[in-house]
DNA sequence: TCTTGATACCTCGTATAACTAGGGGTAGGT
DNA sequence: ACCTACCCCTAGTTATACGAGGTATCAAGA
């Protein structure tokens, strides 16, 4: 993939990911990962500032929880989260339209 | 549009237009727009950079012209050009569908 | 004549965000 | 002991879209 195509689309796939059900930092970039069929696999220097990102934004809420030793960050959608994912949702849709409405026409 | 939705992508929109025919910057923004339904209306200060970054990479050509007295920059795809039209035809294929899969199946 | 709007080009600086490259540590299997 | 998978983090780099500003031509209208 090339370096800067998910730029400004990753909050969407974080968002969606969690909407799906709370889950740890570690755990989102698997299941983006999975849900993708591999092709979104998720350096963790990418991953860990982006959820961050979104925390302070508000859209996301995390805790701590320690499990067989270790300890995870599990995060969830707040309401404002949930409504920026539709929001996204949206936006993705409209973007996705706009590129294949000019692949198709020109 | 917010403001990174684009990164990454714009490339390839430039090159589809210019791949359905030869076309000065100003008259691409132009056609852009229109294919894309009014979505894609690009401020100049993003136009003119990105051809210049695609003429310096080789994937696009440039010669100028003087129509009603006024000068056009009239750019038509190099065989590398082509190329990278295809690759990222492709590369956005799969990346939306990368998405879509994500936006499906969490 | 003067102004406005569309055409047509340009550059400089800024902000954003994904990534690289490091760092830390735990648990389980060989 | 070592390796792999798990699990978290930050600092700095880099790419690129955009805002703001500049230049110039031409046609239409006040």
């Amino acid at each position: 993939m090339k370096r800067e195509t998910l730029k400004g689309h990753l909050d969407l796939l974080l968002l969606a990911v969690v909407g799906a059900g709370p889950s740890h930092g570690y755990h989102i970039g698997r299941r983006l990962a999975e849900a993708s069929g591999g092709a979104l696999e998720l350096p963790e220097g990418t991953l860990y500032p982006a959820l961050h990102r979104l925390e302070s934004k508000k859209l996301l809420e995390s805790s701590w929880t320690t499990v067989g030793g270790r300890r995870r960050r599990v995060y969830d959608l707040t309401p404002a989260g949930k409504e920026a994912l539709a929001k996204e949702r949206l936006e993705w849709g409209s973007f996705a339209q706009a590129v294949e409405s000019v692949l198709d026409t020109v």
